[in-house]
DNA sequence: CCCTCTTTCTGAAACATTTCATATATAATT
DNA sequence: AATTATATATGAAATGTTTCAGAAAGAGGG
């Protein structure tokens, strides 16, 4: 840290105002004209930057939000910090991003520090739990903890929904949805829901296996193979809880000599892009992840949180990207 | 930020003793076995977490760093800041993420909030040149700025030794670099010398190609044509300068009707992943993206950075992934 | 020109730490 | 037991802001 960077006292010597005056310059409370632009000329000489930290600790307004997420190395997360960084940069805010791979002990460490920091306050996307013990401001992601933490996610019941249909629309009779996640309970749950909602109510044939984190994906391939007579699967249309599973799944039913999607179609979720931007990696239910940013940016930084919604869905819309007839 | 927070002074009224000895029991600093119990007791009865807006005004030292980087959607990058994350983590301290979608603008809006922020020092990927005036830590990686500037980057020109040996090795003739990238100098300009030394070493023939940012990659499609007569391309080998690159050219091969491995082979450098964790987009020449982050956080944190080397390259080792005959 | 009423500017106090000179307790030496 | 040397505890000062009560300066009105 520079140690000699020329302070508000410096300014005000140097344009012949008192400390008060600057400081209101620098926080935009109106001051006399011909004051401003004493204080900015100083300011501008002199190369005065503020200090966030005396700021901070004197006003206890740090303008830092501190971001937990599982990881960056996931497309999904990776977009999703990229967006909170850039909506809390618009919003003069910096961006503490802690890292948890999602480990428990990680997630509560996390917390210590952000108090440590006295960030204005916290976005998470945690599996677990986290104990914020006192009342600082928190706006959680895919997963509802309390009815004073609001939490934004995409609509992933309308999802799940709209994946039925669409499968149906063209032209599947026989379904399954295919699941592979975080036993804790989340929001990305309703993604089973709202398919096996059409399902129910049309009166379609379908399959949900619903494995947990850790479990043996092979135990999808004995579901395929018990499926499957002369070569053929019985099955023509998957919905999977995320594209990597349905990236995943596609991988084996090729290895079984099953064709997608002349055979079975396939729809994921996330909308993640391969790295180069523009292809999908499979049909998919695709979520507004930059709308999930900026939605918790303003849910935690605006003013009357009192009464904010407990929980914000943002619309999904399905885009074709190879596993289905379109 | 939350406000009523226990603060030392309430400490050191808890445990019956004086400022100064809380202050050192928080720091390591040798304290009376005694003294130190009532303290941790007390700390541990109120919730006791350190100020670190308090701290960073009054000691000068802040335990945060800012990390400058293009962007966090790209898997590479993506890796370097997690592995960032967590080295910092590891060595106490916090990371300030900034991303600068690679505009100039943005990277010089970077540096003054980070002088705001006081941070104790700066790693950087940025592509073009930053106006550091003081005498704030740096790390840049990827890019040499000045000698006082330790740039910590991937030993890219072993790199494109180690490509073009690799290709000979499996039995190419007639080889091509293939290059996109900024127009900036930078470090992994040195993949293409590493290549062209080796060709040029053993008499091979070779072409180069090299594109700047925003320029047609169809340029690329056209030097194909240019050299195929029915049907085949008289180019059996192809050394890209980054995985994203060679997936690219990859595609464009085979639309031209050019099978890989089988007619060309082809060589990426970074080694990135598919989300799903496990395969290369191509066979590449994998970059220690841990270890630079290691690296990069070892030297701006110690202590003797006035005589740091003012480069350090990190090893680099190919791997398969498809694109070649192994 | 004086007095009142706004408006704007001023500077001391407060924020939660670290640091350092001083005071106190403990141990060692005569 | 008295003296000196060493180690540790104490609390005031300092860090760079914001805030707020009070001072100064203008603006009208008589």
């Amino acid at each position: 840290m520079k140690t000699n960077a020329p302070t508000m006292k410096d300014v005000a010597r140097e344009a012949g105002v008192a400390l008060g005056t600057v400081s209101k310059v620098f926080n935009g409370i109106t001051v006399g004209e011909s004051y401003r632009i004493k204080v900015e000329t100083a300011a501008q000489k002199l190369g005065y930057q503020v200090n966030q930290y005396a700021r901070g600790l004197r006003a206890s307004k740090t303008y830092t939000v501190a971001v937990i997420l599982p990881g960056v190395d996931h497309p999904f997360f990776a977009a999703l910090a990229q967006h909170l960084c850039t909506a809390l940069a618009q919003r003069d805010h910096r961006m503490l991003l802690y890292v948890t791979a999602s480990r428990p002990d990680m997630e509560q460490l996390c917390v210590k520090m952000v108090r440590q920091n006295r960030v204005d306050g916290i976005i998470g996307l945690t599996y677990n739990p986290l104990q914020i013990d006192d009342d600082l401001p928190f706006v959680s992601i895919d997963r509802s903890f309390a009815a004073d933490v609001p939490c934004v996610a995409s609509d992933n019941y309308s999802g799940g929904r709209i994946a039925a249909e669409k499968l149906l629309e063209l032209g599947c009779q026989r379904l399954a949805f295919l699941r592979i996640g975080s036993a804790n309970p989340s929001e990305t749950d309703k993604r089973g829901d709202g398919f096996e909602m059409v399902c129910r109510t049309r009166n379609i044939h379908y399959d949900a296996i619903r494995l947990k984190d850790g479990e043996d994906l092979a135990q999808f391939k004995e579901f395929f193979r018990s499926h499957m007579k002369g070569g053929k699967i019985d099955i023509d249309g998957f919905f999977c809880s995320t594209d990597l599973l349905a990236w995943r799944i596609q991988q084996m039913l090729q290895e079984l000599g099953i064709r997608v999607p002349e055979d079975v179609q396939i729809i994921g979720f996330d909308g993640i892009r391969r790295f180069g931007g523009e292809s999908l990696y499979c049909s998919t239910i695709v979520q507004p992840v930059q709308k999930i940013a900026e939605t918790s940016v303003d849910l935690l930084l605006d003013k009357d949180r009192a009464n904010a919604p407990s929980l914000i869905c943002l619309p999904v819309a399905y885009a074709p990207g190879g596993t289905t007839r379109e």
